[in-house]
DNA sequence: CACTTGTACAACGAGACAGTGGTAGAGTTG
DNA sequence: CAACTCTACCACTGTCTCGTTGTACAAGTG
């Protein structure tokens, strides 16, 4: 995957977007859910306890954005990952996540558990 | 890098920011070129023709999300990449990105070449 | 000590986005 | 065909974020 250097500016503005579409807490839940088993949304709505139009609303942008697939199923839909690319990179923030803390706990432990 | 299954709603909200972080045109812009070369606000300014204030605020979110770090030079700040995992998930983005172009293509390439 | 340069912070208006209620369409059941 | 279930779309509202303007602070320069 090569970069071309400096990044054009529509590009950057997709990367941007598909950042966007990520970052968003119930859709991280919602593909999380979806992880463990393709479902449809009356099982999401339940599973996040969340409202029918959410649930719909927030698969539709992630269908949008190619990131889950839609099945219909007699009556219902069923919603499944289509793109596994968002794991790795939900796992390579966490590591930077962690690798913060890290530090911190690294500056932290250095001195004393004073703070409160 | 183990992942807790169903990831906890704080986790959530963590990675959810972070994506939030990243996910702007004018950021992205900024680690670009940050990746070249570690820079000023008033270089950055001028790369990015953008006003100084603006370039400082985002910089300022970066900076509190741990992604550059900030060094005094006399009168001057000079701001560098600090977590490079940041360009790793850029390309997976874009190794996203370019696998949906490449299926849309795939799809259209077996028809025509019609559009434009 | 004034002046210039470089940076950060606060406030404001504009725009985008998320969540909710209402509603319409598709499919199943009696 | 009528009633029910499941889902998607539309309009509205509150909230958040971006970019700009104005200003304050720090450091070097005459």
């Amino acid at each position: 995957m090569e970069m071309p250097r400096p990044i054009p500016q529509p590009l950057v503005e997709l990367i941007a977007q598909r950042f966007r579409v990520i970052g968003d807490p119930m859709r991280i839940r919602l593909l999380d859910h979806l992880r463990d088993a393709p479902s449809t949304v009356g099982e999401l709505k339940e599973a996040l306890d969340a409202s029918q139009q959410n649930v719909s609303k927030h698969l539709g942008v992630l269908h949008q954005a190619g990131i889950v697939s839609r099945t219909k199923e007699g009556t219902a839909v069923r919603y499944a990952i289509q793109d596994e690319s968002v794991f790795a990179i939900c796992e390579l923030v966490c590591g930077g996540l962690r690798q913060q803390l890290d530090e911190l706990d690294a500056l932290l432990g250095g001195q004393s558990e004073a703070t409160s």
